[in-house]
This record gives structure tokens, sequence and C-alpha cells, in this order.
DNA sequence: GCCAATGTGGCAGTATCTGCCATAATGGCA
DNA sequence: TGCCATTATGGCAGATACTGCCACATTGGC
């Protein structure tokens, strides 16, 4: 049933923020601190209907109603209800997107964006600490929500352009070709991508493995 | 709140379809035939309107319209849009299955999937063969239509799964743990991947550069 | 030539997503 | 303090994607 009445859309009128669409990192003023919050709240009803009812059967109007907000917003701030639930992959690519301006130029590529993923799984050492848990708990939704990991694959896809021609400015030397660069990043993902399903799996199979080692072994086998 | 309602589990994403699940290679009886032309049809109307128009102004009913068929038999057919542009590497993964068959299950993982790989791509080695000229085009598509990519990805995702657990029923010896199978597939798809995209990129700029080539230096160069 | 199986089309209904417009809140500035 | 440009929000309409259901036609086997 689409459009339900707006229930609790008085609750928060007025949660504005400043403009913007992309995320000054610098100076958040209150509309900005106040856009955060709000999509950070439908993220957090978002994975709650999702974990509850599956991903099926959550409509975009249910997470909607549960953040206090319309369906119309609920599109100002995700293009899917399945974006909605990687948060926590977002803030991962942020950090590897910071990490990728401390790269040498100079240096091996595939050697360079293997330190680069290490240092940013770091990050994640702590399975207690909140960071890891939220990457741990969406992770988990993921392994049994088909159209969760499509969407993630989809994002990821999304980022790999603009990361491979970022790399490829910045490795922009003789002896460097596209494909070196493509390969390198492409591969580098894939044990990355691995490291992550079996961090998850031995989690969820009681095991307190932390998820920098397994990269580390992953890494080594991969060679 | 959410839809309770049960059914949806298939809702809108890969369920295979009605048809792609199974296909009879051995006896072709005149409805296969038939089911298979229809099937090609679409699909050439779906890549031609995609080509002409774009993805996004492609409408189904447009392709059902052009094939000739109802937009409820389009869906009989084909699970979404894109997937219908995807005729080529449906073919291309059905050989893949058909080779992992021939995998020695003795011999090292990573060696064993290269070898299947490369020989799949053997089929491709003609550019001006029909069966890499359609996969060419398709591709081509594939660059600019960021739909498309993700559609594709989406498709791989889906198929993956059940090619890991495949390979490790095969390769169900000790001292091969499920993260070096993992990892062995993961990572080789990801050198055909690059193959493919160097390949059209490189045909696009006028070079007649054959696939097996490239994917034999990729995965040169990835060692 | 009959029958069971299967393909097809039409229809209704739900869900996703976007454009448009009116309104409300904000933050800066005189 | 009060005004204004900016911007967030909500509601609505509408296009499109997709599914279940039912009736009808075609097919292939006997």
């Amino acid at each position: 049933m689409p459009q339900k009445s707006p229930i609790s859309g008085a609750s928060r009128t007025d949660v504005p923020g400043p403009s913007t669409a992309e995320l000054p990192a610098a100076a958040p003023g209150l509309r900005e601190r106040r856009r955060r919050q709000t999509r950070t709240e439908i993220s957090q009803a978002a994975l709650r209907l999702f974990q509850e009812y599956g991903v099926d059967a959550t409509t975009v109007d249910g997470i909607a109603n549960a953040a206090g907000i319309s369906q119309r917003t609920f599109f100002r701030y995700f293009t899917s209800k399945e974006e909605a639930a990687l948060p926590a992959h977002q803030d991962f690519d942020a950090a590897l997107e910071a990490g990728l301006l401390t790269i040498d130029p100079a240096g091996d590529p595939r050697e360079e964006l293997e330190r680069v993923y290490q240092q940013v799984m770091q990050g994640y050492a702590d399975n207690d600490a909140p960071q890891a848990r939220s990457m741990l708990l969406v992770n988990q939704l993921i392994r049994k929500e088909p159209l969760l990991r499509a969407a993630l694959l989809k994002h990821n896809a999304t980022r790999t352009t603009g990361l491979v021609d970022a790399l490829m400015d910045r490795f922009g030397r003789d002896g460097i070709s596209d494909l070196q660069i493509r390969l390198a990043f492409e591969t580098c993902a894939a044990v990355v991508r691995v490291a992550f399903e079996v961090w998850v799996t031995r989690r969820e199979a009681g095991r307190n493995d932390n998820l920098p080692d397994i990269y580390a072994s992953a890494r080594q086998l991969a060679h």
C-alpha cells in the first residue's frame, strides 16, 4: 500500500540542515550536523527493519515512517533502500580514499595499495569497537541478503572507476601501464573482499579473529 | 512499517528467471527451439534499443513491443530489462561451467582455474567471429551504461556463490582451505574482468588485440 | 482427434523512484 | 531585531518495474 499517512512527520519538522549535497568534512555547521544525524537515523531504521523483516518485505515507506520522515525525503538522502544499509561501507571508502592520498607514486602500485588497505583495516582491529561492530552487523546481513550483496557490489563498482582514475593520475609515470594499475587495484580489492567475508564467517562461528590479521594472511596466500 | 507479506521473496532481483533455469542442451524439441528463438529476439530488440536510446530511456514495454510480445511475456524470459542485454555473458558462463568440470581436484586450484579460463577465452580468439563480436558489442555498451555494468556485476555475484561451492566440493581435500578457494576464484575472476575491459578498450581504439593474448599477459602481470 | 502440459496476454495491484510546487526552517546580514 | 536568500521537507501526480491470477491458445503425445 503506497503512501500511508505521515504519522510522525511533525515530530521532526525542525530537521533542516545546511546545505550541500556533499559532506564538508571540515566545518560542520548546524545544518550539516542535522543532515548527518537524519542520515544516520534513516540507516539505523533501515538496518533494524531489514534484520527483522528481511530486505524484500521492507518497503521504503516503512523505513521512512520508522525514521519519522516522508518517503520523498528518504530519496533525498539515499537512492534506494539498499543504499541506506551501507553507511559502514561508506565510512570505509572514505578512509580508503584518504589513505590513497598517502601513496608514494614512485613505489610499486601493488605494494602501495596493499599498505593502504592494511592501514585502513587497522581501524577495524578491535572487534568490540563500534566501527567494527557496525561493519560486522551489516556484513552479516549482506551474507543473508542477495539484494544487499548486489547493492554493495554496485556501490563498489561505481566507486572503482573513480579510484582507478585517481590512481592512474598518481602513478602516471612511464613503465606503469593502465593494465597494471587496473590489475593491481582489482586483485587487491578481491583479496579485501575475501578477507571481509572470512572475517564475518569466523565471527559468526564464534571465533574472535580480527580483520587485519585475516587480511594479512589472505594477502600472503594470494601471492 | 513494512509489509509482512511472505511472498515477494523473489521480487526484484536475481531469481534466475523462468527460462534461464535449465536449458536442455541435449534434445531441443520444437518448443525448446521456439523458446530460444524468442529469447534471442528479445535480446536483440533490447540491445538495439539500448544502443539507440540508452538504457534509461528504454522501457520494458518498448522492448516487448519491438520483440512482438507482451510485457508479461517479457518477464517470463528475463527478470529485468538489463538481463536481456547479457546473453553473451550467459553463454560465457555456460562455457565456464562446463570447463570447471574438467578441473583436476589434485591440482593447484589457482592453476587449474587459470587453465579453464584460458580455455574458455579461446572461444573468443577470433575478433571477427560472431561470438567475439557479440561479446564486444555488449561490453562496449556496458562501458557506457552504468546500469548495465551494475547488472553484470549482480549477475556475476549471483553465480559466484554457486561456483565457489562447486569448487569447494571438487577440491574437497585436506590442505586446501575455504579461504584458499575463495581467494583463487576471486583473484582469477578479477584478472578476467580486467582482461575483458582492456580488450574492449583496445578494440575501440582500433587495435586488433585478441582476448586470449590479453588475458595471458594480464595473468603474467598479476603474478 | 482428445488431453495434458505449456506458452501467452491482459488485468489488477504493489513498489520504486522522480519532478513539481507550496511551505517551513535556517543562517546571514543590514 | 527583522528581512531575505537558501535549502529542507512533505505531499502529490505520474511513469515505470514487476508479480499474481485467470482465461485462452498452442503444442505435442497418445
